[in-house]
DNA sequence: CCTTAGCACTCCGTCCTTGGGAGTGCTAGC
DNA sequence: GCTAGCACTCCCAAGGACGGAGTGCTAAGG
């Protein structure tokens, strides 16, 4: 990776080329761009710089004798350098903000699949938001059910109103009256305590000398640390209406649409790409082969984090075909992480 | 809808037609349909007697001078009357027990889920599974969670450890002793009640005395009655990898394929027809267009109820292109049917 | 040295034609 | 009522011609 700074004209044309088969998806032509971008130069002229990109890997042509698309480091570059101010049309940031504010007053779940939609539809791509994560969760409230002998009902409930359930196997519980007892122990116990941080309060409270002697106490820790254990992948991934990928042109292929449709469902390969960008600051921009995920092939992810800056809590983005208008996306994933935010502080 | 029946010879020749077009995929044409099927007839007379058919309208011609397919009411018709007696290769089978077992000792939307998928895998279709209806849910444990102040969180558990959750508005709520007492409350008064008897329940205990004049239990019902108010749509669909139904070439045209993911996402439209086969007694096959929902033209739906068969609880199906192996889906549908409801008696 | 006009060339996509294959319907004979 | 034979229809794949869009190169001009 040389980093390249293209001299002023180089750089317009490229940019120029970019727009342009974004907003067409066809290879651009020297004639075309001159007449549309009003370069104040000839084709001949354009053709020559445009070789000269190719050579530097910014564009290449599908085949001689045909027009020139951006290669992944065109986007890059383009990214990078070619951006133009971030604005937002007023009317797409009128649809954001409705499409959250409308979800706010529900409960967690609601505002972020809305929100996973609500850019879906707004950028005519797949919106993606991830969780706030464990670390950032606080015990609110256990509670637990006997299904049957043996069998426990732990639901979890955290401050922000996320309730996690999973049963337990228990062999010594046998009524619902102990559990009643196990469950004002633990609540009090683990009162305001952050998830990541149950289990070591659980196993200091195993110390305790009262615990030691009390059979009901052991039992309720044990089914306490086992409620939380394993839900380390916390990050549940909401994909907001994935059928808007059909409206870009590159999905009309089945077998490109099939891989992508795969990765959604493999809910842990977005959450790989997504994570990224809860620690890293701004909007982090994935082109195409730059992710690491191989199906994800041709495609590319527009990334930030929400919360509040000295402390993310997940991440939200968009993902669509390297054809992708990035200027807008960019601002339109900023503009609903600062939305998503708002909602989560008011909650 | 004149019911005709068949003479014997046409009756196998729409059978084999079916048997074969179902195979390939492709219109058949009498020469080939001597050779494979060992028809002891001459390819012209089975041309005579598929022109009949496709008089009577079994069968249709593409175009002229193609082969022959069958029409919904060909299906229909290979499906009353000419189905192979109902045997599941024992491979099927075993996949089948295998993939419910497995799923078995969790809860039961874990059940549900993986039942959809793997009637999706070891048909090649999309599996369905409905879950089991509001009125065969009983009640078990309520649960109330301060959010913050006038901000209730409802969570409702049912026998079968199937939990729902809901926030509700409740201004006049303060703190969570307040709702403590609420819950052992509503709790005590709910025990045992099936869930659409609870409103009920709880009207009937307005009247009470008691309840006219201590105003922290007359918000416990008002709490009670909205957390089971509006779920009537009780029945969650589940929908098993949709990717499958890509494996049927029917489907790799985009503009079909994206029909039915529509379909798919509006669970409103699955639970409309599966709903069907609840009620009613064996398995109800919808073939194109007797299905009500013209999205799902060209599709057809095989369903049947599972539970007791004195007190159905649930439906689950197959769906997928008309051209389907309707014999084989049958028995896969019917013998799910039965493993999940053993599984549901354990549960 | 950079820019540009001109020109020959390349490649794609479309349209048309052609020929073979699969299948039918019809007729006449058994 | 069944079947062999035959003429006919239609699809589909392959081949060829053609126009369009675009390029690279060369040579001339600033």
């Amino acid at each position: 990776m040389t980093e390249t700074t293209l001299r002023d004209r180089d750089a317009r044309i490229l940019g120029a080329v970019v727009d342009e088969f974004v907003q067409t998806a066809e290879p651009v032509g020297s004639r075309n761009l001159v007449k549309k971008y009003r370069l104040e130069i000839s084709p001949a002229t354009v053709r020559n710089v445009m070789a000269d990109l190719e050579e530097m890997g910014f564009l290449y042509q599908p085949h001689t004798s045909a027009g020139r698309q951006p290669t992944d480091q065109g986007y890059r570059y383009y990214v990078d350098h070619l951006l133009p101010g971030p604005s937002l049309p007023s009317g797409q940031r009128r649809r954001l903000r409705q499409g959250i504010r409308d979800a706010d007053l529900d409960a967690l779940e609601t505002l972020l699949e809305a929100t996973s939609r609500v850019l879906s539809r707004v950028a005519h791509q797949v919106g993606l938001v991830v969780a706030p994560r464990i670390e950032v969760r606080v015990f609110r409230h256990v509670d637990l059910v006997l299904l049957r002998p043996g069998r426990v009902l732990v639901i979890l409930v955290t401050r922000s109103g996320v309730v996690h359930h999973r049963v337990v196997e228990a062999p010594e519980v046998r009524s619902q009256a102990e559990l009643e007892k196990m469950t004002n122990y633990l609540n009090g116990l683990l009162e305001g305590v952050p998830l990541v941080a149950v289990r070591e309060r659980i196993l200091a409270e195993m110390e305790n000398e009262r615990v030691q002697y009390d059979r009901l106490l052991r039992q309720a820790l044990e089914l306490g640390s086992q409620a939380v254990g394993g839900d380390e992948g916390g990050g549940q991934v909401y994909v907001g209406e994935p059928l808007r990928i059909l409206e870009q042109p590159e999905f009309q292929d089945v077998e490109k649409m099939r891989q992508l449709f795969e990765a959604f469902e493999r809910k842990g390969i977005l959450l790989r790409i997504l994570d990224r960008a809860v620690e890293a600051p701004g909007v982090q921009v994935s082109i195409g082969t730059e992710n690491p995920v191989a199906d994800l092939q041709g495609c590319s992810v527009v990334a930030t984090a929400y919360g509040r800056d000295d402390r993310p809590m997940g991440a939200l983005g968009v993902i669509g075909p390297t054809r992708m208008p990035y200027g807008e996306v960019i601002a339109l994933v900023e503009y609903a992480a600062r939305l998503l935010g708002q909602a989560l502080e008011r909650l």
